[in-house]
RNA sequence: AGCGGGAUGGGAUAGCUAGGAGAUUCCGGCGGGCUCAUAACCCGCAGAUCGGUGGUUCAAAUCCACCUCCCGCUACCA
């Protein structure tokens, strides 16, 4: 590892991926927010500067289509958004130092300067390509203004994305038989010419980077096979009016494509904040430029690591790549540093099963206000239920369990009954030293989460407190300091000294993962100032002479509230599931009911079924179940691919005898055409015969 | 089937990067204690072939290979 140790000398940014204006959030969002707050509170514990910098995702075709949709402006769409969500955060305790949006004046300025650097140091160049144009409605169609056939998979897709098939990303042009999503006509391709970024340019310098990167593993790996090959340059402008101009002389009419200005708003948001409270106090060109100037070229050198400040980004598990390569390939560009670290955060489930919006199974970060708990709760059940970088569950059944169990008995338990006692018999801290035991032992929290911000591990941040609670609860039974008061003063005084300062140790730890508790606790102990500010070392200092009679920290969650949530979240899982279009989990293995309606010995006629002989079949290599069968209906040989491997033995099927439907479309399975269907019943694929041997090719009626 | 994640006492999670007595914490079970505290807290006990099989090693939960099973996404049963 070529970086220092954090904390550094060098001022650092901490990012979290922004959230995209265009729906509420939920608590997988949430997730990646909580901990980057936790991660951003912690470096500064520790004593790094830190810019802690976010903002809205306002570009990009969904916002503009959803915007249409409602009849309103995008602008307008976007920043209600916006809106939300800057007050949304601090809801969670989730305090960016600046929350811009990618609209802003300061993001399309420095938007264009970066794109202005790649001109200027030739990275860009112009490439024809084939753009859906609707000439109805007089207008080019980006992404999701058209729709039509996926090229690899046949399926319904949108411009950018096969969303419903295979999930592979759209190249503009390749859709087929493309259709404008404003008229409803066939969109028809036009020659237009494009700008792209020429991603082999850094080729080279992207291995070295995800050689120094550090952060979750998979933000490193899984980017390694993506650049192994030749690199496919990145066409970052669209035809719209929504989005922010492409800077260049020559094409005036083209706006950037949204992931091009979506990153950028790190740094602009980074230069608000310096805008805001002066570059003495944090300067983001000394952290996102090389030694505060920027620095071109396709290389790195190592030097500059030393020279720049510490980018730290925190995203979801789906935008890896572009923060991994798309995004070091824009920095290097135009001479900026790269990134430092990127995390990962795991997925969030419910319940046991993958969260989703659509069936209903999600709970809403407006949801969980509402119903009156803490943020500090949330904050601390995410972060401290599994490691970042794996998938974590959420259930309001062990919401409960872990609220009761270790903040409410353990860590709340604790403070309060060392504080009461403290202030009960000795009007605040005792006049005593404190244990060497105790002592040691809280140097020995202060090293774990020293060791934890090194590491990145957010995990072990949000546990430290929690543990220090831990002993001193078994501290305070063991010492038994209630039974010394009367017998034994001198010794009581100290037992109860050290409880204080185990609980001002706690405030100090719980900050980065519940700063309003841990600033609650902090005044109970009469504490002056806040609590955000001192450094860790300020664990060991002396706790207050006197204090005022605590209160409890946290409060029990009751079983009537989190079953009235499970019940409400049941309720709208299954109420979804009812106007649910496909499938779904059910699964129930009974004969599926007759079908009401009758068709007409026309729409019989229609169907043409013969009979056939299987002259060949063989398995499909990675198909677990499909065989490709020559079949001879008499008149042709056909090949048809059948789903049958799991109860018929592909060596046995040659010379059986099959009822084949002839005039079946043609399709395409796993790369074999598939010219008719063999019919079989149910789940198993027994296949059906004939009795007697009629001929091949007779004609089923 | 592809990609990703996982398999650790009854349930849930640590530990694996840098191998060293089979292991953390939470929930649950059993028994005891305490009464300062929010029916909380403390102590003890029961309970495991660390998914399997090989390999490397003086030493493997940890490294390597192969396999099995789960989960998610995607795909498929014409």
């Amino acid at each position: 590892m070529s970086h220092e140790q954090l904390p550094t000398e060098q001022p650092a940014v901490v990012t979290c991926g922004l959230p995209y204006a265009n729906g509420n959030l939920h608590v997988g969002h949430l997730r990646s927010y909580v901990a980057g707050d936790l991660f951003s509170r912690a470096l500064r514990r520790v004593g790094q500067q830190t810019a802690f910098v976010c903002g809205s995702d306002m570009h990009g075709t969904p916002v503009a289509v959803n915007a249409a949709e409602e009849g309103v402006e995008p602008r307008e769409f976007a920043l209600e958004y916006h809106e939300q969500y800057k007050e949304r955060f601090p809801q969670f305790n989730v305090e960016f130092d600046n929350y811009g949006h990618t609209d802003d004046e300061t993001n399309t300025e420095l938007t264009q300067e970066f794109v202005q650097s790649w001109i200027e140091n030739d990275h860009i160049h112009e490439k024809e390509i084939q753009v859906a144009y609707d000439p109805d409605a007089d207008q080019w169609l980006p992404d999701r203004y058209v729709e039509g056939t996926c090229p690899y998979c046949g399926e319904k897709a949108r411009g950018d994305e096969c969303d419903e098939g295979c999930q592979r990303h759209l190249e503009p042009g390749e859709v087929e038989d493309p259709t404008s999503t404003l008229t409803g006509n066939p969109a028809e391709y036009r020659t237009r010419e494009h700008k792209f970024l020429r991603l082999s340019d850094f080729q080279e310098y992207l291995q070295g980077f995800l050689d120094r990167l550090e952060g979750t593993e998979r933000a490193q790996s899984q980017p390694r096979e993506w650049i192994e090959g030749e690199l496919e340059d990145l066409c970052i402008t669209r035809d719209m009016d929504w989005g922010i101009d492409y800077p260049g002389d020559d094409q005036k009419d083209l706006v950037l494509y949204v992931w091009v200005d979506a990153p950028i708003e790190y740094v602009s948001s980074t230069k608000q904040y310096t805008d805001n409270v002066g570059a003495d106090v944090f300067d983001w060109e000394q952290a996102w430029k090389i030694d505060g100037e920027q620095a071109h070229g396709t290389h790195w050198d190592d030097e500059w690591s030393g020279t720049s400040g510490e980018i730290i980004h925190l995203i979801g598990p789906d935008i890896i790549q572009h923060h991994c390569v798309f995004w070091p390939a824009m920095l290097r560009g135009a001479g900026y540093n790269e990134p430092r670290a990127v995390l990962a955060t795991g997925f969030v489930g419910i319940d046991g099963k993958s969260l989703s919006t659509s069936r209903g199974r999600a709970v809403w970060a407006s949801e969980y206000l509402d119903e009156g708990f803490h943020p500090d709760l949330f904050r601390y059940y995410t972060a401290t239920g599994s490691g970042l970088e794996n998938d974590v569950d959420f259930s309001w059944d062990r919401f409960q369990q872990r609220v009761n169990g270790e903040l409410v008995g353990n860590l709340g338990n604790f403070c309060y009954r060392g504080l009461l006692f403290a202030q009960r018999n000795y009007d605040g801290t005792p006049d005593a030293d404190p244990s060497e035991e105790v002592t040691e032992r809280i140097e020995d929290a202060i090293e774990t989460f020293e060791m934890a911000v090194a590491e990145y591990d957010v995990r072990t941040l949000g546990q430290v407190a929690v543990d220090l609670a831990d002993f001193g609860n078994e501290y305070i039974q063991q010492n038994e300091p209630w039974n010394l008061v009367d017998d034994e003063p001198e010794e009581a005084a100290q037992v109860i000294r050290d409880c204080v300062q185990l609980a001002k140790a706690c405030a100090l730890l719980m900050q980065p993962v519940m700063p309003e508790k841990a600033e609650d606790l902090w005044a109970q102990l009469g504490e002056d100032g806040s609590v955000h500010d001192p450094e860790l070392s300020a664990a060991l200092e002396t706790p207050p002479a006197e204090f005022d009679e605590p209160d409890e920290l946290f409060t029990q969650v009751e079983d009537e509230t989190i079953e009235a949530l499970n019940e409400k979240l049941r309720e709208r899982v299954s109420e979804s599931a009812d106007d649910g279009d496909d499938d779904d989990e059910e699964d129930e293995v009974d004969l599926p009911a007759l079908e009401a309606d009758r068709i007409s010995f026309e729409q019989f006629q229609d169907i043409d079924i013969r009979v056939g002989e299987i002259t060949a079949a063989e398995p499909i290599d990675g198909a677990d179940e499909l065989v490709r069968l020559e079949v001879d209906i008499g008149l042709e040989q056909r090949q048809v691919v059948a789903g049958l491997k799991q109860l018929h033995d592909t060596d046995d099927l040659p010379g059986t005898r099959v009822v084949l439907l002839a005039n079946m479309e043609q399709a395409e399975l796993f790369g074999y055409e598939s010219n008719g269907m063999v019919l079989a019943a149910g789940e198993e694929a027994d296949l059906l015969t004939t009795h007697e041997d009629a001929a091949l090719g007779t004609k089923i009626r």
